[in-house]
DNA sequence: TTTTATTGTGACACTATTGTTACATGCTAG
DNA sequence: CTAGCATGTAACAATAGTGTCACAATAAAA
């Protein structure tokens, strides 16, 4: 499905951001570029990326007061903002983020540090709000009222099949392995097996019923995922 | 019928507030603005705004305190809050939870996100009447006569239980920690093991019987919770 | 097909959580 | 003062949830 997620560099600096776009074209993401504020206002009115990656210090329009326009508009309102800044300066971090801006980036950075933390913010942006009920196929996880129901039918879940399941409809489309989910549902520092993972994947499935179960995919060599989509 | 609800944000940063207003008064709600707790705690009192948005981090009063202070007044206990914090501290968020806040917000935050939870804590909140008698099931409470009634037959209740099953009835649909209702219910900054809300969680299942026990609802790992629906 | 690696399943012991009861303390009405 | 609630706690009982294991089933590799 993942069409390749389009993103808008803006920098007045023609080298760096030919360097990033060849890292984030090898990544498989598509490229556009700007190399002022205007400019790349009108690209992300008409083009629409699905993030920017923004320099903080451009002529004429400061990429701050960019990101502070493009939040002010409902249109763009929601399109992530990564900010590169060639300064540590704890002052920049703490107003790019007042901002609306989802991350920043230190100069100078590693192509793979900047893929790394570009996944993050698309993965971060997709799925919003935590404390928003998630519904899939009749499926429902309200985090709120904590309470999981099958076409209005109650699920009868344990806390930490409840967790599971939460993390999986919240991180939807995407294998992970037996230990990414033990850092993610069980908590950093413990140590259990990773088989535990499988049998807690069993009883969700069981819990699920034969309706929904399918959701709960095995990729096998590598762990778990949670689609719509089949295998 | 729904008139533009108010929304009061108070927040000591002018850019924020702006921010924040700008994307609120696009989505249609009317905004009134402090940038102290001083001032936002009079602006409750006197403006009875629908909800507050509430920045962590502010001079002289922190949020935290302003919160606590709102859910003690009894005029102003249930005027739904969101925290705003820019940290992502897990402590801060059960911090928040347990003075009874709403939800929460981490910063950065687009306003889109925004606009979203907030719809959604205005969907959940609490209809004000605090003066109106709730009934569920033919379960009655009157808080005017401070009466309980199942189908018109009074049940004799201790005071704690009166509060907890009112406070119970005026937020269904949601699970709260033992840590939330000791809050909520007992009133902050009482000392008491959480264990003694199970005993008068208890002592309210008792009194109601078993026409209307199944109200109160445990959540395993989690707390109680009261609702119609089954578990 | 046979072999090997990986995942599914049920059972079991162990732990953690919650329910229930009894009791001590303190408060209040008379 | 004292009888009668109301509360908070502790102790114990009853349940529910967890992690591991052994073995079965299945998919991939040879």
């Amino acid at each position: 499905m993942s069409a390749s997620k389009k993103v808008l560099i803006v920098d007045d600096e023609a080298p760096i951001r030919e360097m990033i776009a060849v890292a984030l074209e090898m990544a498989g993401y598509e490229c556009i570029e700007a190399d002022n504020a205007q400019e790349a206002h009108a690209l992300v009115v008409d083009q629409k990326p699905d993030m920017i990656l923004l320099d903080w210090m451009m002529p004429n329009m400061s990429g701050i007061e960019l990101a502070r326009r493009l939040r002010k508009d409902e249109t763009t309102a929601d399109v992530p903002i990564i900010m590169l800044t060639a300064k540590t300066e704890e002052e920049h971090k703490v107003k790019g983020l007042e901002a609306g801006v989802d991350d920043y980036i230190t100069k100078p950075f590693s192509p793979r540090e900047l893929v790394a933390r570009l996944k993050a913010v698309l993965r971060r942006a997709t799925p919003k709000g935590i404390e928003e009920p998630v519904t899939v196929e009749g499926l429902t996880l309200d985090p709120i009222s904590h309470r999981v129901t099958a076409n209005d039918k109650p699920i009868e879940l344990g806390p930490t099949e409840f967790r599971l399941l939460q993390f999986f409809m919240t991180h939807q489309d995407r294998a992970y392995s037996r230990g990414q989910l033990l850092d993610m549902v069980w908590g950093g520092n413990v140590y259990v097996e990773e088989r535990t993972v499988d049998v807690h994947i069993r009883r969700l499935r069981k819990a699920l019923g034969s309706q929904h179960d399918h959701l709960v995919q095995t990729v096998r060599g590598t762990g778990y995922r949670f689609s719509t989509q089949v295998a």
